[in-house]
DNA sequence: CTGAAAGCGCTTACAG
DNA sequence: CTGAAAGCGCTTACAG
C-alpha cells in the first residue's frame, strides 16, 4: 500500500525499451528475442514487479472467477464438493466466489443477478430447493456460461452434473433385496426434489427387476426440512401389519433419524430391520449401529464441473452442446444391513 | 456476451452529454442538478446500462474482495464461520474468495502470496494446524490488511478474533465440579495448537479455583489428525486405580470416540463418567448419548470478521490498532452429562 | 452545474 | 525483432 509496485513502464525505462516490447517479453510473446526476455525477466524480478491484476482484468475483460452459488455451505456433501471445486479451479488459474441462497428463490436469483453484474467469468448453480420459477436462470443462462451441479432440473438447457441418482438407489435397494430383505421401505421427500425423484426411480426400478410388489403403504414422504417428522413417519411404518424389513431412506439425516426411532421401539437393526441412508456423511460412523450410505463423490463432481464451465467459458463464442454428466456412486456397507 | 452492453459514452451521446456528467450522475454526485441526474438514470435504465465492474476495480484500485484462508472448508466450525463471513459481507458489498491449506504451511504460503498478488483488498487467515515459520504472513501483513480469527497466534501482530477459549472451558469444567464431579480428565491436542493450549489453561484455572489437585495421569494428549487413538487413550485413562469420572475433550471428534469406547467397556455415561465435548458440531446429537458440548457462534466470528476487515481496509493508510476480540461461548448441556 | 482532458496499467493491431 | 499509438471504460482534478 505505502510504496507503489512497479509497472511496465518502469521496467521499460530502466532497460530502454518500450512498454509493449516490455510486456510481450513478459508474456512469452514469441515475436521477442530470447536475450531480451531474459533481460526483461531479470529487471522484473529485481524490482519485485507484479503485474496489476486489475488492469490486466478490464484490458482483457476477464477476471478469471467463477461464481458458485449452493443452498447451504454447511451440509456435508456441500463441502466435499467445494473441496474439490477450489482444487481445480486453484490448478486451472481460477478464483471462485462462493454464495448461498438458503434454499431462498429470491436469495437466488437476487445472487445471479450480482454474480453477473459483477462480471464472473461463468456460473457453478446448485438449484435451490424452493425454486420453481427458472425464468431468472434462463435469463442469466443468456449472457454468462451456467452449468447446474449436484441439485438440478432438466427443465433448464445447460450442462447438468449430477450423481447418478438412479443408480445409485437401484444399486442400494438391489443390495438389500439381495441380503433376503423382500419389504423395502423407502423415505423420500416432500418437496419436488430432483434428486429425490431420481432416487424413487432407482428403487422402483431394483423392485420390478426382482419382481418385488410395489406397496404404496411403504412409500413414505417427509417434508426435507423438518426431520422431526421422521420419528413420527418410522413408527407410521412400523405400525403396520405387513411390517417393512429395511428403510431405504433419501438422506442420511432421515436415516440417523430412522435408526432412533426402531432402537426407542428396540427392534433390531439390521435384524429385524436393515437401515440405508444416502451421501455416507460423517453422521455415518457417529450413529450406533454404523450407517450403510451411498458415498456421492463430491470431489470429483466439484472438479468436472470446474472443468466443464472453464471449458465453457473458452468456447463461448462457439455452440456449446449441453451434456449431462453422471457422477457413478458406491455404497459403503457398514452395521446397519448385513 | 453477443451485444455489447452500453457504456457511458453511448448514454452521454444519446442525451448529448459529456461522459463526465453521466458519470457523476449515475454515482449521485452533489455538483450535478436533479433534473440531469434524472434523465441519465432513466437512460441507463432504459438502455439497461450495468457498469463495467472491470474497469471500475481499475480505475478506483479496488475489487472488493476478501480473501478467505481456511485450514479445512470440510469442519463443522468452519462452516458456520464462512456463514456469517458470506452473510456479512454481501451485505456491506463485499464479496469474498476462499481457499483451503490442508494444514500445509507451504500451501498456506503460496496462497497468501497468490490472493496478494491478485489483488484482493484484505485477508482473513485461520492458521494452518502445522505452521510454525510465521513470516510469510508477517511479509503479507506488511502489504495487505490481515485478521486473524479462530486459528490463532498471539505472535503475529494483527487483529485476532478468536473464541474466549479460557471462559469456555473454565466454565465447562466448572459444570462438570458444580455436577458432583472430582477427577475431571482432559484429553488435548499433541500439536502446539493455540487453541488446545488456551482449552487447557481453562481447564486449569477451574480446577485451581475450586482447590481440585491437577492431576498429570488425568491430562492426556492425542494426535489432532489420528482420531483412532483415543480409543487407547479412553482405556488407558479408565484403567488407572483412580479413574476420571468426567473426561473433558478439547474437540467433539474426540468426545465422539471417548463415548463408544466407553460404551464398549460398558461404562455408564454420565453416571460412571461424564463427557463433554467442544463445538456443538451437528455430531453431538447423533451419538447416544447426546454429547455435552460448548457452542461456538461461528456466524458470529465471521461477521465479527469482516466488519473489522473491512475497517482496516478503510483505515489502510492511518494507524490501525491491532485488538483482541474474544467471542462468548456458551455450553449446550445434554445427556452424557447431568 | 457541466465539459474537456488526462490517466489508471495493460495489450495489441499496425508499421517498420 | 521492436516501437509508437490507440484504446479498454471509468473517474476526477481543473477550468469555466
Amino acid at each position: 500500500m505505502k510504496r507503489q509496485s512497479p509497472t511496465l513502464k518502469k521496467i521499460a525505462s530502466n532497460l530502454k525499451l518500450s512498454v509493449s516490447t516490455v510486456s510481450r517479453a513478459l508474456n512469452d510473446n514469441k515475436t521477442i528475442s530470447n536475450s531480451t526476455k531474459e533481460k526483461v525477466k531479470k529487471e522484473a524480478e529485481r524490482l519485485n514487479y507484479v503485474p496489476n491484476v486489475l488492469a490486466k482484468n478490464f484490458r482483457n475483460k476477464k477476471m478469471n472467477i467463477i461464481g458458485v452459488i449452493v443452498p447451504n455451505i454447511t451440509h456435508d456433501f456441500t463441502t466435499t464438493i467445494l473441496k474439490g471445486i477450489f482444487i481445480e479451479s486453484q490448478e486451472l488459474g481460477y478464483r471462485t466466489i462462493v454464495s448461498e441462497t438458503n434454499d431462498d428463490p429470491d436469495k437466488e436469483q437476487k445472487i445471479l443477478e450480482e454474480m453477473t453484474q459483477f462480471g464472473v467469468d461463468g456460473i457453478l448453480l446448485s438449484l435451490s430447493r424452493n425454486t420453481t420459477d427458472l425464468s431468472p436462470i434462463l435469463s442469466t443462462l443468456q449472457k454468462k456460461p451456467l452449468i447446474i451441479f449436484d441439485k438440478a432440473s432438466d427443465k433448464v438447457p445447460c450442462t447438468q452434473i449430477v450423481i447418478d441418482e438412479v443408480a445409485a438407489s437401484f444399486n442400494a435397494v438391489e443390495y438389500l433385496i439381495k441380503t433376503g430383505k423382500k419389504r423395502i421401505a423407502i423415505i423420500k421427500e416432500v418437496q419436488n426434489s430432483f434428486n429425490s425423484e431420481r432416487r424413487y426411480q432407482g428403487y422402483v426400478k431394483a423392485l420390478k427387476k426382482y419382481n418385488l410388489p410395489i406397496d404404496e403403504n411403504l412409500i413414505l414422504k417427509i417434508d426435507g426440512s423438518c426431520i422431526n417428522d421422521v420419528r413420527n413417519v418410522t413408527f407410521q411404518l412400523i405400525n403396520f401389519k405387513n411390517k417393512p424389513d429395511a428403510i431405504f431412506c433419501i438422506t442420511d439425516a432421515i436415516a440417523i433419524g430412522v435408526i432412533k426411532a426402531l432402537k426407542e421401539k428396540s427392534i433390531a437393526i439390521p435384524d429385524d430391520v436393515s437401515v440405508v441412508g444416502f451421501s455416507n456423511s460423517g453422521y455415518s460412523t457417529v450413529i450406533e449401529p454404523s450407517l450403510t450410505s451411498v458415498n456421492q463423490p463430491g470431489n470429483q463432481m466439484g472438479r468436472v464441473a470446474i472443468k466443464q464451465i472453464i471449458e465453457e467459458i473458452n468456447n463461448n463464442d462457439e455452440f456449446v452442446i449441453s451434456k449431462s454428466i453422471q457422477i457413478k456412486t458406491k455404497l459403503i456397507v457398514r452395521e446397519s444391513t448385513h
